[in-house]
DNA sequence: CGTTGGTTTGAAAGGACTCAAGAGGGGTGG
DNA sequence: CCACCCCTCTTGAGTCCTTTCAAACCAACG
């Protein structure tokens, strides 16, 4: 296991006020005076895929908000093993840690090339005395990482691989022109959302495609050529 | 599957300023002058084991806190399996989706006799405005409630289950007299805890105990008799 | 064109599941 | 107070799924 060194490279401050995505972030309900009253920058980082913006004990300044792309968080175990416990994905906020302990609780690296906010904790502290709208916005958004973690955990983790991994794809789906797509990621960390080896989930898409529920399987992404049917095997399995 | 019915029993009214647990609960960090407005009746409950607070999907009206006893988190996945996502602890605060939701997104069901305060949510929603002490007590107990569902979700479902099983006895075990001492629950609900089936639970608690890692299984709780070797064997397996 | 990192595939071994039967404990009614 | 029932836990044997260890494959890259 080796630790991977990647700097992000630097792409300016953000304009939060005009920001595209601020309506579904932490910022969506600050209104001008608050703006106003953000006087630390925020920066606008860009990482390669493998980056790894902050490790489990790092000592925890920043919270992140993630414009483009996928991280993945990960939590090691007193033994060294690890495993997925969160996919971050565009709009969410992670390390949150920050704002009521001083480290990390968990790695956070970058599956893909992203796109984040690097947002220092004493703007959202100095910011949340005075602005009720921001704390409740944050309440908001933890809410919504417990909630995720949890049905993550739930669904992700629960019955036989194959099961799993309808569920993963029915959950990352997108449209994308004429059919359903979803993202993959390297077999090793799927295997690590899933607690099983990389080899495994090799097997469990060749099954699935050969089955026809899945096409196209590649690195990147698989296509979905019939959702319903797909949605039926994750409840039922293949009668 | 049924469904149980029990009524919790009213206990009174909460005299939360002089609560003896008031330090590691949600109201922690409130002084005089915070309770003063606090209006709505905080009720104390007393539920049987089984007896189920809540339902997932159910209308979320209340926080809880839990001052004596177990509750299970229960999330129901969309083919009817469920998984138990949270193990709730005395001091513990739960339910806290009703703060930004209307609904809750687990099931509540006591494990054991319980003991809980019943908060009803607009309480803390106007305090909240006035109270920023409040508002971080929130932050604060939410995100102890997803550190904890990580390491929960990593530890507890990773591995080969004897040591699955020994990292859920190191984390619940406490001093008891002589000896280390953890607490069991139904062989069904830990293996819905570590998603194995029953028997499996049942099994892996006989072997621990012949090698000698546990000792005095019983329904309800195992005696540790070498906490450092069970910490070693929760790492290493017995190699 | 040989390396390298990641993916696929194969065969054998091991762990968990299923189905099934039996044991233990607590509660209820005779 | 004992017999009986029900619920839960334990244990066994065979099957199924996942792991392990290995080898081959593939695409990207120097």
């Amino acid at each position: 296991m080796k630790t991977i060194e990647i700097k992000g490279a630097w792409q300016g401050n953000s304009d939060c006020e005009s920001c595209a995505i601020r309506s579904s972030v932490l910022f969506a309900e600050l209104n001008e005076e608050d703006f106003s009253k953000i006087h630390a920058p925020i920066d606008d980082f860009s990482f390669e895929a493998n980056a790894e913006l902050y490790a489990q004990g790092d000592s925890a300044e920043y919270v992140y908000t993630l414009r483009e792309g996928y991280i993945k968080l990960l939590h090691f175990n007193p033994d060294g093993t690890a495993r997925i416990v969160r996919l971050v994905r565009p709009g969410d906020l992670f390390g949150m840690e920050s704002l009521l302990d001083d480290l990390y609780k968990h790695s956070a690296i970058a599956l893909t090339n992203i796109h984040v906010c690097k947002i220092p904790k004493k703007i959202i502290s100095s910011l949340g005395d005075e602005s009720p709208r921001m704390h409740r916005q944050i309440v908001k958004k933890w809410g919504e990482a417990l909630s995720q973690a949890e049905a993550w955990f739930s669904e992700i983790n629960t019955g036989r691989i194959e099961i799993r991994l309808a569920r993963f794809f029915l959950q990352l789906s997108r449209q994308s022109g004429e059919n359903s797509v979803a993202p993959l990621f390297k077999r090793e960390d799927m295997g690590l959302m899933m607690d099983v080896k990389f080899e495994t989930i090799s097997r469990a898409l060749a099954s699935m495609a050969e089955q026809g529920l899945i096409a196209n399987v590649s690195k990147l992404s698989v296509q979905i050529p019939d959702l319903a049917r797909l949605k039926a095997f994750a409840k039922r399995g293949m009668d």
